[in-house]
DNA sequence: ATACAACTTGAAGTTAACTTTAACTCAAGT
DNA sequence: ACTTGAGTTAAAGTTAACTTCAAGTTGTAT
């Protein structure tokens, strides 16, 4: 099975120029040109975006996630990286989780108040103190 | 109480330019500057800090961050969408946790298998396929 | 008085991850 | 043969959030 980058493009939601672009940085590798021109890919470069999508999503940038490839290559030699690599990217994530509910107690705060100071206006009645919340 | 943007730089350790660039955008105002030369901040600065750093945590980009202090000085009037702009983003916030979540099950998969893979380097043993994990 | 450290400015430079542009190439349909 | 549409390239442009730079200013210590 072979796919056009329009396939690909409609596949991913990606724009076409978006696949060309992780091409040319070297994430998506070996595609072939059809009659040294249009590009031809195949499930090889299904599976790539599919793990490049995965890995964007937990937050790495594209140069790590290239790394990830180079390494996965020769993974018999690389598993250490790999794994460090990986258990690396979990605290990473992890942090940055317990960042959001931090950041997010000072917004739930803000809508308890605002629910308050809505309340307010609409039956007008006295404004509340950060104290009510 | 006052303080010199060393005070605040090294109160939140961040570097001075970064300071005198959010005065820029708008995101510090009233900065005071003594002589007209020197900035001078109070404790209103330590507060803005204070929420900025927090909101920046909660990934807000400045700009909405800068939107939410614009409302915030006539929060009566604006109530209704200061509720709305912190429900959105504790709905992306959310949303933002379950992508990590998601991005997690492949690298912990792959923890799992180079785990195994590195074992079975050490051990001499045959190599695991995906099934294992 | 003068040197120095700490500060100032506006403008240009940086990085990541793309996007846009302009000019070009095929293959297929009319 | 000609147009059309999907695809191609290299290079320049974009956005966010800063950082760096060059040149100038000020209070304080010698």
């Amino acid at each position: 099975m072979t796919y056009s980058i329009t396939d690909l493009s409609k596949k991913f939601d990606l724009p076409a120029s978006t696949i060309r672009y992780y091409e040319k940085i070297g994430l998506l590798e070996n595609v072939e040109h059809a009659n040294s021109y249009r590009r031809v890919y195949n499930d090889s470069h299904i599976d790539r975006l599919n793990a490049i999508e995965c890995f964007k999503k937990a937050l790495l940038p594209l140069d790590e996630i290239k790394r990830f490839f180079t390494y996965e290559k020769n993974m018999k030699a690389n598993s250490d990286k790999i794994l460090e690599m990986m258990k690396n990217q979990e605290a990473k994530t992890i942090e940055s989780m317990e960042a959001l509910q931090t950041g997010l107690d000072h917004p739930q705060k803000k809508i308890r108040f605002y629910t308050l100071v809505n309340e307010a206006v609409k039956n007008n009645t006295p404004m509340p103190s950060w104290d009510d919340v």
